[in-house]
RNA sequence: GCCCCUGUGGCGGAAUUGGUAGACGCGCCUGACUCAAAAUCAGGUUCCGCGAGGAGUGCUGGUUCGAGUCCGGCCAGGGGCACCA
């Protein structure tokens, strides 16, 4: 009987209407199975889905139907994190409203995300863009806001001059906006702050309590975060030299040991002593300004000269009333780091040595390294900031830095001036605060009045939310807020005065910070969340995603589910227990004669002696193969999922996407690779067919003896199982992949070894069967429509979607005799076949009457001979 | 500059965590079927060697009966942070 191929678009549709029909996938709150919960980063709805997203979502329902099928009841939703940028964009080039623009790729990319056979529980759906979802993030801003997480304070910002907005410290990537790509400008604005820095400790401490994340995701946000120990030092001024009502400077070391090696002090050009110094030398004033002048980009900073401006002002040592030292404005210290004033000891830090050897200033070292002779110790072009004990130090001299530390703070803690310590031991964090106030339309009011009476007001509750107006141009640049006609009229929620809304809208990462929590309860209305669900379901189990959110989107919701915990909106504190974070997916880069780019699809690619060689399929013109790159539109070398899908369906494009590459590297898309994937889905429809056939004739229950072959198989796909189990746990997909490989090679051997009807014995044609179902359902987390249809065709009318995942036959894993390598010294050189249970001394007396090993030894006794039971036989010749 | 990761066949990569290196896939080679091609099936494919055999996980030294795996030092590629006091 001749087998029809399969044919993926009729069953795709097929089954995806049946699991719609029967609700295969909606997650009952209240089922009282133990939950586990499944996410992947929601898209943001930029128009279609790319190869990244079914690669992301592929090994998220590989867990989620795994899951399921060890029983557990799942949470696998999906949402749109549809606010920002581009929709604005949409509209300023194409004249189409962005929530037009929005809802209609969303309703391309849901239809595009369901023709991948996703298991997801769309009646979960939500959309950041939706009045229903941001009332409540306007609530909780409220909420924060009372709990005093939220600040508004003038600032120096990052202003994107392309985005028209400002950027947090976190969307600015070497200098530029994460998004436009700009170079960044400073400005001072009012902005609206989320105190993320009251958690920077906590933070960064629990960082150690995810052991389920990547290590290097940890890492870089322990690096971000940035803490540092030091002493904050109060130096006395020398007030005849000071402008009037300055006598003295606060700085912050994280060095204190080095205070005799002190040559200079260097403020900022933003802190208040140089503006008051400046405000007396004109002089001075001009250097501020330059200073200001240059730009913030990575290459300005790398290429800005240190320069700096005797203010005249002079400090005094800690130590020695006698001892002045010369206060500098210089254009490397930063304002918003420590106090923005340093003291500078150039013997041991490079960047003081760089200013003191250009403005003359000398150094003297005082850390010196052990071995080195403490009168000889110099410093010319290079600081020494390694380990020693400490010289020209007075009373700390001969201690360790640590040491020295120790005392230098001890000393400075009890010395008062004025009622305070000169000295207090400080903690600094590189973190900022978390800057949201954007100066765009498509984001999520900030629910705030402005009365000229009574001050910032918040919106009442009961008013939210307070939604975005409809009717807007985007003719200009600029907020379209900003110059609505009516919208920002609002009378004052206290005194009611006509006042002003706030017509900045919050960043959209505020928007992705708790989504995951909303999906719990997105049906909910009187609050963001239910606190049974949410107190329930967080925190998600696995969170799967791209590693560029390693810092951003992660931290930020981090920060966000404590802020909600605080305002009693959740009881967690860290909502991922899990995280992976998957690699790119890359191709090829193809460019024509004339530079060129060209796209996959218009290429043609030939073996020409043992090359690869490519031409435009259209003309046949030579194309030069490129370099392997990320899929990016501008270098042309996408693949659109949808056309994959088109060829060969769903299951062969997530079969791909799942083989070969571990998921956490990128993976090459191959035209060759995809033709793999799709000839095995061919392969298995025939093989689950022929075991279904030869099976018809299978007794219901398990036969007490199994020949050879049938043995072999059972052992295969029960081998398989306990591998593809593991692998799947693991997140091992490739591992997952190459298993189920082995168990269908080894069906076909067992199919393969029938040559007429009357060898297939019951228990024969029962392992087969046994092994038909074991393959299908091991593959169906990967593919799961085939895995249906071959379902169906070996007569079942349940669905694998619902089926538990099988039951491993212990007994078939462990071997009544093992063959064990025989090495001598360290090199295999035999085999060796004994009974599993045999005991050491017999395995030692068969591997010594072995020929090799004879022959080996040459008459001589062994030195040694290592056994290790059911592993490995070493003989020390 | 600081911190981190990764180096295994022609290619993507496996390797029960110190125990048979190269599973599985891609590609390639040989054969079968076919008028032919595609598809499919069977076999082969780390390197050197006709062979017996030998070498082999970036290089180098070490620990060990035994090292892809652990330790030291290099080399190469990739990533993160960076006037952070």
């Amino acid at each position: 009987m001749a087998i029809d191929r399969y044919n993926p678009h009729e069953a795709e549709l097929h089954w995806q209407q049946v699991w719609d029909r029967q609700q295969v996938f909606a997650t009952a709150n209240d089922d009282p199975r133990p939950k586990y919960y499944v996410l992947e980063m929601f898209p943001y709805p930029s128009g279609r889905i790319h190869m990244g997203h079914v690669r992301n979502y592929a090994m998220g329902d590989v867990v989620a139907r795994y899951k399921r099928a060890k029983g557990f009841k799942v949470l696998h939703p999906m949402g749109w994190d549809a606010f920002g940028m581009p929709a604005e964009n949409a509209a300023m080039e194409r004249k189409v409203h962005p929530r037009d623009w929005t809802y209609q790729n969303i309703a391309t990319m849901r239809g595009q995300l369901k023709s991948m056979g996703l298991s997801l529980d769309w009646a979960r759906e939500i959309a950041t863009c939706d009045p229903k979802y941001y009332k409540h993030q306007q609530r909780m801003f409220l909420d924060f806001l009372s709990a005093g997480l939220v600040e508004r304070k003038q600032s120096k910002v990052n202003w994107d001059p392309v985005d028209n907005t400002v950027l947090a410290n976190e969307q600015v990537i070497d200098g530029r906006g994460w998004r436009s790509g700009a170079l960044v400008e400073q400005r001072e604005l009012t902005q609206w702050f989320l105190k993320i820095t009251d958690y920077a400790e906590e933070l960064l401490t629990a960082l150690d309590t995810l052991d389920r994340w990547p290590e290097k995701v940890r890492l870089m946000q322990r690096n971000w975060i940035g803490r540092s120990e030091g002493l904050l030092v109060r130096f006395a001024l020398d007030t005849a030299t000071t402008p009037a009502g300055e006598s003295e400077l606060e700085i912050f070391t994280t060095r204190p040991d080095t205070l005799f090696g002190a040559k200079f002090m260097a403020i900022s050009p933003d802190h208040p002593l140089a503006r008051a110094a400046a405000a007396r030398d004109p002089k001075l004033a001009t250097f501020v300004e330059e200073c200001k002048k240059t730009g913030t980009s990575q290459e300005a900073i790398d290429t800005a000269e240190k320069l700096g401006f005797d203010t005249g002002i002079r400090a005094v040592h800690p130590f020695d009333a006698g001892w002045q030292l010369p206060v500098y404005v210089a254009n490397f210290i930063l304002m918003d780091y420590g106090t923005g004033a340093i003291f500078g000891c150039p013997a041991h830090d490079q960047r003081d040595l760089d200013f003191a050897n250009k403005y003359g200033l000398g150094n003297t070292p005082v850390v010196a390294p052990a071995g080195s002779d403490p009168a000889s110790f110099t410093v010319t072009d290079t600081a020494y900031d390694g380990d020693g004990r400490l010289i020209n130090s007075r009373f700390l001299d001969g201690l360790t830095i640590a040491e020295a530390k120790e005392d230098v703070a001890k000393r400075l803690e009890a010395e008062q001036r004025g009622n305070r310590p000169v000295g207090t031991r400080q903690v600094n964090y590189r973190l900022r605060d978390w800057g949201i106030s954007r100066q765009r339309y498509w984001g999520c009011p900030i629910p705030i009045i402005h009365c000229e009476s009574c001050g910032v007001v918040p919106v009442r509750a009961a008013d939210l939310p307070v939604e975005l107006p409809a009717d807007v141009s985007f003719d200009k640049p600029g907020n379209p807020l900003e110059r609505h006609p009516t919208w920002k009229h609002a009378d004052c929620p206290q005194c009611g005065k006509p006042a002003r809304r706030e017509t900045d809208t919050m960043d959209t990462f505020v928007d992705s910070s708790w989504y995951f929590a909303r999906f719990t309860d997105p049906w909910i209305e009187t609050a963001p969340t239910d606190r049974a669900q949410v107190d329930g379901w967080l925190p998600v189990d696995q969170y799967i995603g791209g590693i560029e959110h390693a810092i951003l989107h992660l931290l930020y919701s981090r920060f966000f589910t404590r802020a909600m915990r605080k305002t009693g909106h959740a009881g967690v504190a860290e909502p991922f227990a899990g995280l992976f974070t998957q690699g790119m997916v890359v191709h090829e880069t193809y460019r024509r004669a004339d530079g060129a780019w060209a796209a996959p699809a218009e290429v043609k690619i030939d073996i020409v002696d043992g090359k690869r060689v490519a031409a435009l399929l259209d003309g046949g013109a030579p194309i030069a193969i490129g370099p392997i790159e990320k899929m990016s539109k501008s270098r042309r070398n996408t693949v659109d999922p949808d056309d994959i899908i088109a060829s060969y369906g769903a299951d062969t494009a997530r079969w791909f996407m799942l083989s070969d590459s571990p998921p956490e590297r990128d993976v090459t898309w191959t035209e060759t690779g995809v033709q793999g994937a799709w000839r095995f889905t061919q392969r298995l429809w025939r093989l689950v067919h022929e075991a279904a056939e030869a099976g018809k004739a299978a007794p219901s229950s398990k036969p007490a003896e199994f020949g050879a072959p049938a043995l072999a198989v059972r052992k295969a796909a029960h081998g398989a199982l306990a591998k593809v189990s593991e692998a799947i746990e693991s997140l091992h997909f490739n591992v997952a992949v190459a298993h189920i490989y082995e168990c269908a090679n080894a069906l076909g051997e067992a199919i393969g070894t029938i040559e007429t009807p009357d060898q297939i014995t019951p228990a024969f044609a029962y392992a087969l069967r046994e092994a038909a179902e074991i393959l299908v359902q091991m593959f169906h987390p990967m593919m799961p429509h085939l895995a249906e249809q071959c379902w169906a065709a070996l007569g079942h009318d349940t669905l694998v979607s619902q089926q538990p995942w099988p039951a491993i036959d212990a007994d078939l894993l462990v071997e009544r005799s093992i063959t064990l390598p025989v090495q001598i010294n360290g090199k295999k050189r035999a085999d060796i076949t004994v009974p599993r249970d045999a005991d050491k001394a017999d395995v030692e007396a068969a591997v010594l009457a072995l020929d090799a090993v004879i022959k080996a030894l040459d008459g001589k006794p062994a030195k040694k001979v290592i056994v290790v039971p059911q592993r490995i036989v070493n003989v020390v010749a």
